[in-house]
DNA sequence: AATGCCATGTAACCGGTTACATGATTTA
DNA sequence: TAAATCATGTAACCGGTTACATGGCATT
């Protein structure tokens, strides 16, 4: 139940319509829960149903206008909530190491190509990171907002320097390993 | 679509039964494609439906017995096919993550002591990993099978180290900053 | 008038989750 | 023989994915 308190904290930080959203959420905030526009249009709904947003202006009437949402406040007690509240870590769920242990079984003929693959994915991901690094974190600001935000975008960073390196490894492992093995 | 190849994986490396599969899952499989026994029970379903597997022993009538199966011809080269088959990495999506970027706007009160206790699950975890690490990978061994094993593994201690350090960093910043800012 | 893009949706499906049901076997 | 446990399932739900539909607006 994570789409609706993603969403709540999207428009908290910027009232937005659907689309806004679903570009915002294409950028920043979709590096770590990613959302299509057809889910963000389908929790619009409950959430103003909800009473936890509501539309800004003089309602329009729906199809084809832009509607712009704002969070009321019991939309930001939810959300203050939620983020306090204890959950547990969902446990990891990796094709690519699925893949892998079933190659131990059949064979790892043609999955080398596809690491490779993904180790250029992460290069170029961990690339964009540093860059938004760069650009909104440089050294010397340390407001909360800004510090807890970078903590964010650190784990990110981390972990694709985590998967580029475990690739590149795993590469390594393969060039030694007798052929189709 | 990675559970029927994760349920092939499994039963290529033994012949089992639904629960035992599901056993299996909860130690060493489940370490990075966890399943329920209602799911695995529905996935053998249709894989023997598919003809990829089939019950091994004279077949008992269905309730209450116990039913051994094993991988086909057919589903070991599907398996085969998978795991050398171009996939791309899913997106992260990690609710801690999420929450901490709504902690940056609605305020960071109480989720430090989530973090806390986050920090001990995967501390707890590394432990896991490692005990099986010293346990089924002592140095000097290096057939291909236990190769890739080992480098499944290695993934697994090398996230759970991430995160262990990603969070103690996270509770250093937490500790100089205002209170409940 | 036609084309293309902006913006908001609907509908069907699919895999994972949760709760519950039922029969067989072992143990107190 | 009652209770616990082993073993296999059914059913309802829920969130994410994919494909498609519809209306408004700007440009050519």
């Amino acid at each position: 139940m994570s789409l609706p308190h993603a969403i709540l904290t999207a428009l908290l930080e910027k009232s937005s319509s659907g689309l806004e959203l679903t570009r915002r959420f294409d950028r920043s905030i979709g590096y770590f829960w990613s959302a299509t526009h057809q889910q963000i249009y389908r929790e619009l709904g409950k959430l103003e149903a909800d009473g936890l947003i509501r539309t800004l202006p003089a309602e329009q009437p729906a199809r084809g206008q832009k509607k712009s949402y704002e969070v009321l406040p019991a939309g930001r007690a939810e959300l203050a909530r939620w983020s306090a509240a204890a959950q547990d870590p969902k446990p990891l769920r990796d094709a690519l190491l699925l893949r892998l242990r079933a190659a131990a079984v059949v064979g790892t003929a043609g999955i080398q190509d596809d690491l490779r693959r993904h180790l250029e994915l992460h290069e170029r991901q961990l690339a964009e990171y540093r860059e938004i690094e760069e650009r909104d974190f440089p050294p010397g600001r340390d407001g909360a907002q800004d510090r807890l935000r970078h903590l964010v975008l650190r784990a990110g960073i981390d972990l694709e320097t985590f998967w580029t390196r475990w690739l590149e490894h795993a590469l390594e492992e393969f060039a030694e390993l007798p052929d189709g093995a």
